[in-house]
DNA sequence: TCTATAAAAGATAAATTTATCTTTTATAGA
DNA sequence: TCTATAAAAGATAAATTTATCTTTTATAGA
């Protein structure tokens, strides 16, 4: 469905959104931990992130992680299109390169109308939209405390 | 969403049974060509299809893989339950290994909805329905002749 | 300016998936 | 029974994704 990296950045992101009002920067550390997620690999991940402008980082002491007021409206699809692109939200679903209403493959319709429904939901959610679920509690982005 | 394997498998099941009425069967070789598939590892995804019986195979002379009436009506989730397991359907969105109602990640409800409508294609299509659909013609299962 | 801190960048390694090649087994027909 | 044919099984290899480790760069505060 999507990759393994693109959920832990969808994780990391919104922990991050979550801390926005307490106005503090986030290491790697921290989110890597709350996000239960290795830690070097969500290195990278958050690298990717700020390159993309999905949250912002600052080097050094004081330095870390947070977000800005316009990147809590981004919808979370920006967040997939910077992992993974967004060709699963394109791509035929029995991996054909022409597939299309007028070139279909027998699963077309069938298959559109779930890629559409994927795609629906990263679109219409934003980062902030999902913050707010985590802070109002019921919501998590781990397992830890199972 | 479903790996490369499944595409192959659920391609080539179609193959072999939109050519049940001709009453041949087909070796290898003529259905990876037709599906555009590698080979070798087209041999290796129809070994499993035959294992699961999704389609059937006979070794030797005039042997080949030909599908049965009883696994024309076989739904398509069959195939990827073959080859990827059906825990695309069960995953959590964002990768948690606990999420449910109960105890929902933020994007629970909303990434839900598309998983479904993913099952619900593969569940209610079966490989007869999309046999017919090539056989009809204007439906394909390769992007030869483009 | 110097030091400490934290992310960025780069080089590898491990794991998984995709793909290939060789040997074995089953079977039809001569 | 022997031969030819086609899939099954098994051993590897290549490619991609996931993950780790080391070095470099940026920056705040002393």
């Amino acid at each position: 469905m999507i990759s393994k990296a693109c959920k832990y950045a969808i994780r990391a992101t919104i922990f991050v959104a979550s801390k926005k009002e307490e106005g503090i920067k986030l290491n790697i550390k921290d989110i890597a931990r709350e996000v239960d997620a290795p830690e070097a690999f969500t290195a990278k991940i958050l690298q990717v992130l700020n390159k993309t402008r999905i949250i912002t980082s600052l080097k050094g002491p004081y330095g870390g992680f947070y977000i800005e007021d316009y990147q809590l409206q981004q919808p979370v699809i920006n967040i997939v299109n910077a992992l993974d692109g967004m060709s699963v939200f394109q791509e035929c679903g029995l991996g054909l390169r022409q597939c299309s209403a007028t070139h279909p493959c027998p699963m077309h319709d069938q298959y559109k109308i779930a890629r559409d429904a994927l795609q629906d939901a990263f679109q219409n959610t934003t980062i902030g939209q999902l913050a707010e679920q985590v802070n109002e509690g019921g919501s998590y982005i781990n397992n830890l405390g199972y």
